[in-house]
DNA sequence: ACCTGAACACCGTTCAAGT
DNA sequence: ACCTGAACACCGTTCAAGT
């Protein structure tokens, strides 16, 4: 067992990042060391930085396969209500999809190359059906997203309401999509509060 | 040099949690580790664990001392707007001094236990005076603290925004709490909107 | 009672040596 | 080209031994 002590096949960058991804999301971004990861591979701890430069660089690409994977719906007719419900939605799925790299990248700083791609891109024209004037946008759709990611840390680190159920923290999350719907009606277009529906009707009703 | 190789007294558990946090301020949580510390305590490695059970138990102690220092404004006659603006200030205040710890709590499940104790006290009764009904309050209160909380977070990982001058942090904390603001008073006080004055009186005018 | 040295089981990473 | 063992500088923590 010189050159091939692994099982079968030569190592590619692509199976160590499967791999790193898997023992992340089972334990924890802390739970990922380059030696484990070496043992779930079948391979010695040092062939690993052939492939990949460091632990960093490995965790920083993990971190964008896992921005890639957003499904951004394309929903083009619909009134801006629903659309940021629906993108809240998907940004909600992938968070919960990869709880602690999720997390992780959303609290390190040196991860901005991460951001996700393709969300601004569809998040800015939305708040601009919204009725954001062009020059609070920007700042409009950080503090939103600020928002929803403050949310998501927060439920998945358990760190709210006593009631953890899965229907406790879809409620949580659909109050808080209806507070940030009416916070953007009332500021940016008070007017159009019964004609646009869509919020009205999503919002679920108070049990009384 | 056996007994006392130690300059001075017999090291009590305050020094080492003032220390502890300096370390974790200065380099992140990261930067902490038991051998690091007692070298800037000139002490040896071995003796912290005569005052402290475990790395683990040190870290929530000094979390805790840092949630003991919320300062929470106490404005008894003011509106709820203000006094909601006024907590939020306070908190921030808190995040800004104590940035890596302050991140870390908030994305750390099992540091519950250091959930900011006065601070629940005070919000809940603004909610109340908001309007917000009593079967929403819980469910209210987890989503604005975590909308606060990922604001936060994300503004002191840079998370956030092109531009990143202390001004521009200010004007998106106020445009986070106007929105939250806006939010509250379209879902459960409508008809207030023109009586109230703080929310209006205090948000910045647009530059246009 | 308080401290400490050696030791154990872990890390990430370098580097010279192997095929 | 690809892999690897030994080694280095770190970790947290235990434990028997010191004063």
């Amino acid at each position: 067992m010189a050159a091939g002590a692994r099982r079968g096949s030569p190592l590619t960058p692509e199976e160590i990042y499967a791999t790193a991804l898997r023992l992340v999301n089972e334990g924890g971004v802390e739970a990922l060391s380059m030696r484990k990861l070496a043992a779930a591979l079948d391979v010695n701890p040092m062939s690993l930085y052939h492939h990949v430069e460091s632990k960093t660089a490995l965790i920083d690409q993990i971190c964008l396969t896992m921005a890639e994977r957003l499904e951004i719906p394309v929903m083009d007719g619909a009134p801006w209500q629903e659309r940021l419900r629906a993108l809240g939605h998907a940004y909600r799925r992938l968070a919960t999809t990869y709880p602690a790299l999720w997390s992780y990248v959303h609290t390190h700083p040196e991860l901005v190359a991460a951001r996700e791609g393709g969300l601004w891109d569809v998040f800015l024209p939305i708040l601009r059906a919204a009725g954001v004037p062009e020059d609070e946008l920007l700042r409009t759709a950080d503090v939103l997203h600020a928002f929803v990611t403050g949310l998501l840390i927060n439920q998945q680190n358990g760190h709210i309401g006593s009631d953890r159920s899965p229907e406790a923290m879809d409620r949580m999350f659909e109050t808080a999509i209806d507070l940030i719907l009416d916070g953007l009606t009332a500021r940016h277009s008070p007017a159009g509060r019964a004609g646009g529906g869509a919020a009205d009707e999503a919002r679920p009703a108070a049990p009384r």
